[in-house]
DNA sequence: TAGTAAATAGGAATAATTCCTAATTAAAAA
DNA sequence: TTTTTAATTAGGAATTATTCCTATTTACTA
């Protein structure tokens, strides 16, 4: 993801192009997990010293209200959020609060389907996800999703 | 759920049964939604004024431990708690923070098929949870699920 | 009913998040 | 271009949420 890309989403996501908002959505875009707001923070201070932590907290909301990352549901009581916008699902280690992204195709149709047969009145459904909510054995380790039955 | 039983669900958990623990417990148990311990705390305090705050805190988290109650992710960043132990999915209105519970055991068998199949690696299981999130349209309202096909 | 280990009160400390406002900046208009 | 202006940001204060600390209290045990 080049700067004219990132700047364009920007700007089709209806917001200015300034060059705090540039550096955290490649930051969102390049950090390998779900952050939080001090982990951006952290990650991009060390070159761009004058950015302060409200703007991270600002612009994060912003991002998560122009659809162009999420928030992530925790159970600790702190926001994370997700750069991934496509549907996908999470296994939560209530340990270490590591999550990790579980893709699949066929879950994804399973609930689709359902909540085709099912509506929710009074309530528009902006997202679906399936938490998988467990301890690592190795917390050194990461997960590994495996299919048993070939 | 009287007092003798609040107090056997403490014991059967392995934790002394103070009168602290179980006023929480019975006000878990009465509380209609996903509390937080502030919730709580506003919901005994009056008839226990010598109740601190922070036992709020340390006693719900000791009864998640024990496997009395559990805790509820929210992308709020708040911890909030949940008396309910048995297999069941949560709808979130995401502006004004509800949390409705929703049984179905359809949707309890297909996930539970889903993942005989699968399995992760280095994870232990604990719960699985689906999380319907959106708005609802009507704030004031609750929200509520139908069955389209007979 | 005395001893003891566990639990609590209450407040301080810390962590997470939001709020406030003067200064800055991006984009539009001239 | 330069000017204008409305939106955005820095920085720190304020607020909210949570945890920590320790003297005191309490539930159980003998």
């Amino acid at each position: 993801m080049n700067l004219t890309a990132v700047k364009n989403r920007l700007i089709e996501s209806g917001l200015k192009a300034t060059h705090q908002r540039i550096v955290l959505l490649k930051a969102m875009y390049l950090f390998d997990g779900h952050p939080s707001a001090e982990n951006i923070y952290e990650a991009v201070s060390s070159d761009n010293p004058a950015l302060s932590l409200s703007t991270v907290y600002r612009v994060l909301e912003d991002f998560e209200k122009a659809g162009l990352i999420n928030k992530v549901a925790t159970r600790k009581g702190i926001q994370r959020f997700d750069s991934n916008t496509s549907p996908h699902n999470h296994i939560y280690c209530t340990n270490t609060h590591d999550i990790y992204d579980f893709y699949d195709e066929e879950l994804n149709e399973l609930i689709s389907d359902f909540f085709k047969k099912r509506s929710i009145r009074n309530f528009k459904i902006t997202d679906i996800k399936l938490q998988v909510n467990g301890e690592k054995l190795n917390p050194d380790q990461k997960v590994l999703i495996s299919n048993n039955h070939k």
